[in-house]
DNA sequence: AATGATAACGATAACGATTATCGTTATCAG
DNA sequence: CTGATAACGATAATCGTTATCGTTATCATT
């Protein structure tokens, strides 16, 4: 039985408001001032579970974990430069699951895209 | 200016030798009776090398990493059963490099996919 | 073949992100 | 209002990975 929390409220609600997709702790300490108690292990307790309830995706970039509210389908670049993350959004799927199922005998449940490169500031610094 | 080790020879010639996506604990246990004296560190720095010399790909799919010595475009699904890695193999990229460039402002030098579901045998089991 | 510079090694300490523990607090059905 | 317990905060523990450091192996140059 899962019970209300104002702590998960606060984070489901923060990153929702945000396109920077940020880290655990990023979520911490931009919510610390409006909740002086919280702990950084309820920030990834309720991150774990949002992302169980299908809320909140994790991208698993390497190292540290980044998070997004935005659940509707679409894909994520890793700067090369900035080591930030911003969203690429295509217009369909390009057909990828049907195309992965027939290529294979098991069951597909979602898939997700990574580009590595530059992000649009970090390509024109590079000129 | 990049020297010769059989460590390396030996870690890349076990990675390509095998389709089961192993980790770098994997490859240690494996090389291990051929080569007593082996350290996991050497393995760790031998694959992140590999990896940077375009040999190799790292799979970072959340956890604990795995490696795959085929760099032929593929991709793969990560199984909610047996927590292991599969192949994926589609006849082209479905375009998904071309389709992303115009859609954003940067610079794409790769992609990756990672499926999420059940592999074949997982599957059945499940009926 | 011997030499010397240094890349790579092995062992292990350090690191950092995440998870587990545990006593306390907040939620909520009865 | 009350009791059961989900969730909390603080912090210790875990675990994959990286850094350190003294030693060894590689290889271009004698």
């Amino acid at each position: 039985m899962q019970r209300h929390s104002r702590q998960r409220d606060a984070i489901l609600e923060n990153l929702c408001s945000r396109y920077d997709h940020p880290t655990a702790e990023d979520l911490y300490f931009s919510l610390k001032p409006k909740i002086p108690a919280l702990s950084l292990a309820t920030v990834y307790r309720n991150l774990s579970q949002l992302e169980t309830d299908g809320k909140v995706i994790r991208i698993g970039s390497g190292g540290t974990a980044r998070y997004d509210g935005n659940v509707n389908l679409h894909y994520h670049l890793s700067c090369l430069g900035c080591s930030g993350v911003v969203d690429i959004f295509l217009d369909d799927d390009c057909g990828l699951t049907e195309k992965a199922e027939k290529s294979f005998d098991g069951t597909i449940i979602s898939h997700s895209v990574l580009f590595t490169g530059y992000c649009s500031e970090c390509s024109k610094q590079l000129g």
